[in-house]
DNA sequence: CGTTGAACCTGTTTGC
DNA sequence: TGCAAACAGGTTCAAC
């Protein structure tokens, strides 16, 4: 469910909702997906939400401890990661309990945060310092603010398919499978195109096409496939704008030429076959090249 | 560097 | 209808 654009809608909501609201308690279930379940479990409550953010597809809710913890800690955060299941909003606590609730923090309004995940791919850790500093520093940057630029020269550096590129959080933070398709479809590019080999016009259709399809997905709410709601519980209405994602079969709305699918860095790709040229068959696996050890 | 496939989980959809 | 396989918004690791 989640991607840039459903994580900063939801950062958005959460943001208006529930910073300045203090945590009074943690209640866990199942807590296998997160870094250290003990420190989260000694170290919430109290603590104030002074402000969350997005950080790729990562939320950091910004922690202000206790005034009579106070002494000597820096200032920690919350980060949460939603993985492919995961839902982050507040309820009245009277509301029914969904199934695969793993947290639960009651705050001092009468509502509640919860946490619900039923494949538990996400993660959940309390990190403060060199390590959030390092959980940070470890992925790419932020693909609505990248320069085209660094873009271009970032890409010229990789012989790596372009969708295995855009998937790749080292380089791109925050682009998952849709939003992959998408912009690939929108600068007529194909999946297996070596990153490399784009031509200048391209490279920058790419940086364009991206920056477009996230901007315009943010603005629609992002994309509700099945059951991805902001935090006020409404889906997104971006899935209807999709022009490659899950549209196997179905007409380019470019061309009219079927959508077609593969495989390419173990997940579904979508693309027009007609107006995204396939690379000729020597560029799609990655030679070893020229590698100048040197520099 | 890059690729593939498997693993981590549960739920839903598809196909026979 | 039933059961099994395939598939799902993600990440990580080993092996090549």
């Amino acid at each position: 469910m989640p991607e840039l654009p459903e994580v900063e809608t939801l950062v958005r909501g959460l943001r208006r909702t529930i910073v300045g609201r203090r945590i009074l308690e943690v209640r866990l279930g199942q807590t296998d997906f997160m870094d250290d379940a003990a420190a989260i479990a000694r170290g919430l409550p109290g603590c104030r939400i002074a402000a969350i953010e997005r950080v790729g597809k990562f939320f950091l809710l910004r922690l202000e401890p206790p005034a009579a913890a106070g002494n000597g800690h820096e200032p920690a955060a919350l980060l949460v990661h939603l993985g492919m299941t995961g839902h982050l909003s507040p309820h009245r606590p009277e509301e029914p309990l969904p199934k695969h609730t793993h947290v639960v923090l009651p705050l001092d309004d009468e509502r509640e945060l919860r946490y619900t995940d039923p494949r538990r791919f996400g993660r959940m850790a309390l990190l403060c310092g060199a390590a959030l500093a390092g959980e940070i520093a470890r992925h790419g940057a932020e693909p609505l603010e990248i320069s085209e630029a660094d873009f271009l020269q970032r890409l010229a550096a990789r012989r790596a398919r372009l969708k295995a590129l855009l998937l790749d959080q080292r380089f791109l933070h925050g682009i998952g499978n849709i939003y992959a398709d998408e912009s690939l479809w929108h600068a007529r590019l194909h999946p297996l195109r070596i990153a490399a080999t784009l031509t200048r016009p391209q490279a920058r259709a790419l940086h364009r096409a991206m920056r477009k399809v996230l901007a315009a997905a943010i603005r629609a709410g992002g994309s509700s496939i099945s059951d991805y709601r902001d935090a006020d519980g409404r889906p997104g209405w971006f899935q209807i704008r999709h022009r490659a994602y899950d549209r196997e079969g179905q007409p380019c709305f470019r061309c009219r030429a079927r959508i077609r699918r593969m495989v390419v860095a173990g997940r579904s790709s979508h693309f027009c076959p007609r107006c995204q040229k396939a690379p000729p068959r020597g560029n799609r696996t990655v030679k070893a090249g020229k590698s100048h050890t040197s520099a």
